[in-house]
DNA sequence: ATAGGCGCCTGCTGGC
DNA sequence: TGCCAGCAGGCGCCTA
């Protein structure tokens, strides 16, 4: 389930195969994804050179020059580049040709919830993320801000974490983690929690989320990085799909419990309520 | 304000 | 052995 350290990881990949680089062609599969692609958007991106390759949240941003290309990976998306002669696997949904023509990137997703879009302009990219209420980068977070986000809700802290428009990037792998690094209960109210706990909060997300970056992500079935590698951090794994195994603080066995509709993980005895 | 449910989609697993 | 329900969870949308 690419997070933000998988989708960081893609495009720290990716970057230096594509930047500088044409797009020379683009074939694209007859199944749609979450968005269908226009035929105008092939025209496009037809012979632009890649200026840069970002990302935002768990979003991938393909600059363009003038048109960026904004690309979401969904549970199963994987975007890479391979040699061209490789025959491409089954659910590549889109080729797109670089320049020399040995080299391709590819995007591949089996059950087709990513998503890519086409925008004539940085400008209208941003306006795309505000009007989905896009959150800040978890590093951008402050106190204040954290304040602001926990002090009032009644929402539970997993349901608050999911929430792409608190912070941009954690998913359910990341938020499960991040709240057994920070020994809180995910079921606990957003305004149950004092100062000290959220700032404990706040500094456990960051830390799960660039240790994951520093081991290139999770790959538990569909992910691999953008040079097709899987990513080491489902190794590191405390509590996400740990059900019934020993927490390793306490040794009590890790439970399993449905909080905002996901499954979550954490420890009875190291994530109390109180 | 918030919870809960559905739909999208495929592949794998476990129970019978 | 084969079949099918259930599950995985990203996001958007709807209703209560």
């Amino acid at each position: 389930m690419p997070e933000l350290p998988e989708v960081e990881t893609v495009v720290r990949d990716l970057r230096p195969h594509l930047v500088g680089r044409r797009l020379a062609r683009v074939r694209v599969s007859r199944k749609a994804l979450r968005r269908k692609w226009s035929p105008a958007w092939s025209r496009q991106i037809q012979g632009r050179i890649v200026a840069n390759i970002d990302r935002r949240g768990k979003w991938i941003l393909l600059d363009l020059g003038a048109p960026w290309l904004v690309v979401h990976l969904g549970m199963t998306g994987q975007f890479t580049v391979v040699n061209a002669r490789q025959r491409p696997q089954p659910h590549t949904h889109l080729i797109f040709t670089l320049d020399d023509g040995q080299v391709e990137l590819r995007f591949r997703d089996i059950r087709r919830f990513g998503s890519v879009r086409l925008f004539q302009d940085r400008g209208l990219v941003e306006d795309f993320f505000i009007a989905g209420g896009l959150g800040p980068e978890p590093w951008q977070a402050d106190a204040e801000y954290w304040r602001d986000c926990l002090k009032h809700t009644r929402r539970c802290l997993k349901a608050v974490l999911l929430d792409q428009r608190v912070i941009a990037g954690v998913g359910n792998i990341y938020a499960d983690e991040s709240l057994f690094e920070a020994r809180l209960f995910p079921g606990l109210l957003g305004k149950e929690l004092t100062p000290t706990k959220r700032e404990t909060l706040r500094q456990a997300i960051v830390m799960v989320l660039e240790r994951a970056i520093a081991r290139r992500g999770s790959s538990i079935r569909d992910y691999v990085g953008g040079d097709g590698a899987r990513g080491n951090y489902q190794d590191e794994f405390r509590v996400y799909g740990q059900t019934g195994q020993p927490c390793p603080r306490c040794r009590t066995p890790i439970q399993r419990i449905v909080l905002a509709g996901r499954s979550t993980h954490f420890c009875p005895r190291c994530q109390k309520r109180t």
